[in-house]
DNA sequence: CTGTGTCGTTCTCGGTTTGTA
DNA sequence: TTACAAACCGAGAACGACACA
C-alpha cells in the first residue's frame, strides 16, 4: 500500500525504525514517544521520516510492561444495548479520548459472579482505572468483589462507582433517593393518591433507594403506594409486570412509576396493547431520561439524569491523581404528557 | 484484604508466584497458563495454590508481547449511545466474551479523519481484529484509510467491516439495497403513492443504498419519491428535516422513509409536535428495527435488521482463522401501524 | 546404557530508562 | 549537552539437564 518493501508477519519495531534512520534504540524511542531529554533537531527529523517512511506504531503493549502502567480504562456495563449504559459509555468514550486512553468495554449481564470475573480478566490489562456502572446488589457476596477491587487498587488501579457507592472506591453518585421524592412529591400534587411501582428485584441499591424515595415522597404529598411489582430491570420486564397488572384490574387514575425510563416505556406499551391509555387514564413516570422518553407518546415524565456527564465524570474519578469528591448531582424532575394532572 | 502482605505499587508477577512455590518460572507459567507440556501433579498444586494465596493474575501486555497476539479486538462505532451501535456492540461483546477476547471500543464520531487516526492508535494494540462498524463515506478520501488497514493486515490483523464493504476486508454483509426495495414495494401496495425520504449525507454508502433500493422499489409499485432531504443520521436530524419539510407544507397521505429508525422516530416526533398525526395523516417508515421502534406510537414500519447478530457474525469473522464470506443476511419487512393501508 | 518424561536455564518479545562516554 | 550500550519490565518457549525406568 505503500512504496517500502511489503512486509508480512511482522509490524514494524522501533529497532527497525532506529536501524533506518541510522540512530540508536535510545534516540529513536526519545524521539517518537514523551521524553524529558532532548534530541538534535536532526536526528530528530531523521527519526521522524524512517518512522513515517515504516508505518510505525509503538507496540502499546510493550509500553505498558516497559513503563509498568498501561494508557487503558475499563468499563463495566449491565447491558451495552441498553440506552442508559449507552449514554454512559459514550461518556466515558469521550473523556477517555480527550485523555489519550483506550477503553476497552465488558457486559456483566447483572450477574454479580460475572462482575467478579471480569474485574479479575480487565485486572490482567493492569489499566489505570476501572469504571463501575453496572448497578449492585446490596445483599449478593461482596467479599469476592471487594478482594479483586482491593487488587486493582494495591496495584495503583482506581476503582470508580457510578451510582451506587462501592465502599473504598471513588464514587461518582446521583441522589437517586432524593430523585424520587422529588418526582413523587411533584406528581401528588398533581394530584395523584394511588401508585403502583415497578421495581428492579429487591437488594439492587438504585431500585431501593428509587423506591424509598418515591414512596416517602408520594406519602407526604398524601399519597399512598399501593403495590410494588418486582422484575428484571428491562424494556420487556416494564411490558410483563405491566400486563399482568392490567389483567388484575388496575382503576383509571392510577399513578405507574417505573423504576427506570426503560421499564417505564415497557409498561407504556402494555398498557395500549391491553386496550388502555397511557397518561390520562393510567399514567406513567420513570427515572433517566434516556432519549427515547421524548418520543414515545404520551412524553414520558422522568427525572432528569445528565448520562453522558457522569460517565464522563467517572472516566475523570478513574485517572485523576488529585481527584475530590464531587457534589453528588441533583436531579430534575421533567413533567411531560404521560402524567397529566388529574381533573 | 488477604491474609498475606500487603503489597504496594507491584503486582504480583509469575517470579513472585514461582518463589512462593518453590518451583521454576517455567513451571509456574506451565501451569497458570496454557501449554501442551505436562507437568506433575504435585507442583501443578503447589503452583495454584501460591497463585491463589497471591492474587495472581498473568499481566496481558506480557503475554501479548511474548505471544505475538494480544487477546483483544477493537471495535469502532460511530456513537456509542446510538441504539443501533448499541445493540452491534452487545453482539460483539457477547461473541468476544464466549472467543475469551477483550474488546476495546471507540467512537468515530462519524468522522472520517478520526476513524483512520482511531484505527492508527488501536493498531498500536496488535490487536487479533478490528471491526468497523461506523458506515463510511465512499466519497473521502479512502487512501489514509486504506494504508492503515494494510498495516493492521500485514501483521494478522483482520479487518472486518459491517454494513458497507471495504475493499480487502472479510465483511459482514446486509441487503441494504434489496431490503429498501422489499419495503418500498410492500408500501407502494398498501397504497401509498408520493414519499420523501429522509436520507443521509451523500455518499454515506448505507444511506445511498437504501435511497437507491427504496427509489426503485416505490417506482417499480406505482409510486414516485418526490424529494430527498440530507441531513446526519440521528434522531434530531429526523427531527429538523421532517419541521422544515412540514413547515413548507406536505399533503395528507404522503409517506416518510426515514433512512434509519432513529431518523424515522425523529420524524414521527415532529409530526406530532407540529400538530399532525403520524399515521393515517403522514405515514413513516424506518430501517433497522430497533427496539424503540415498538414502543413509539404508531408503532414504526422498518426492516428488520438482526443487529446482535450480525455483530456476533463481525466477531468471528474477525477471529476465526477459517472464515468464509457468509449469505448476506436477507431482511425482513415489518408493517406496523406507522404506515396504514391507504383507504 | 539409552530412552522417556519433567523441570529449570536462558534467550526472546518491543519498548523504556539508567549510567556512561 | 547529547547519543549510545546495557539492564530491565513480565511473560513465553526452545533447549539443555537431570532422574528414573
Amino acid at each position: 500500500m505503500t512504496d517500502t518493501t511489503v512486509r508480512t508477519g511482522a509490524a514494524p519495531t522501533l529497532h527497525d525504525v532506529a536501524r533506518e534512520a541510522g540512530v540508536s534504540l535510545a534516540t529513536a524511542s526519545r524521539v517518537l514517544n514523551g521524553s524529558n531529554r532532548k534530541v538534535a533537531e536532526a536526528y530528530r527529523e531523521r527519526v521522524q521520516a524512517a518512522a513515517d517512511r515504516l508505518g510505525y506504531t509503538a507496540n502499546i503493549s510493550a509500553q505498558a510492561i516497559a513503563r509498568g502502567t498501561s494508557a487503558t480504562v475499563a468499563l463495566l456495563v449491565a447491558d451495552i444495548a441498553d440506552p442508559y449504559f449507552g449514554q454512559i459509555a459514550s461518556g466515558v468514550a469521550h473523556a477517555a479520548d480527550e485523555a489519550g486512553l483506550i477503553v476497552t468495554i465488558a457486559m456483566t449481564e447483572r450477574d454479580p459472579a460475572r462482575e467478579v470475573a471480569l474485574v479479575r480478566t480487565l485486572r490482567g490489562q493492569r489499566p489505570r482505572g476501572i469504571v463501575l456502572a453496572a448497578s449492585r446488589d446490596t445483599a449478593s457476596d461482596t467479599d469476592a468483589l471487594s478482594a479483586e477491587i482491593a487488587a486493582v487498587q494495591s496495584v495503583g488501579g482506581r476503582i470508580v462507582t457510578l451510582g451506587a457507592a462501592l465502599p473504598g472506591t471513588r464514587v461518582v453518585a446521583y441522589e437517586n433517593e432524593a430523585g424520587a421524592r422529588a418526582l413523587a412529591g411533584r406528581l401528588a400534587a398533581l394530584g395523584y393518591r394511588e401508585a403502583v411501582v415497578l421495581a428492579g428485584p429487591e437488594g439492587l441499591r438504585t431500585s431501593d433507594d428509587r423506591l424509598a424515595g418515591f414512596t416517602q415522597g408520594f406519602a407526604d404529598g398524601g399519597g399512598e403506594v399501593t403495590q410494588v411489582v418486582r422484575g428484571s430491570i428491562s424494556r420487556d420486564a416494564g411490558y410483563e409486570a405491566m400486563s399482568e397488572l392490567l389483567s388484575a384490574g388496575l382503576a383509571p387514575g392510577t399513578l405507574v412509576f417505573g423504576i427506570s425510563d426503560v421499564v417505564a416505556i415497557g409498561a407504556i406499551s402494555a398498557i395500549r396493547d391491553a386496550g388502555r391509555e397511557p397518561g390520562a387514564d393510567l399514567a406513567v413516570a420513570g427515572f433517566d431520561d434516556i432519549v427515547t422518553g421524548r418520543d414515545v407518546t404520551p412524553g414520558l415524565t422522568t427525572v432528569h439524569l445528565p448520562l453522558e456527564e457522569l460517565g464522563a465524570q467517572a472516566l475523570r474519578a478513574a485517572v485523576d491523581p488529585d481527584w475530590t469528591p464531587p457534589e453528588p448531582v441533583s436531579l430534575e424532575v421533567l413533567l411531560r404528557d404521560s402524567t397529566p394532572p388529574r381533573a
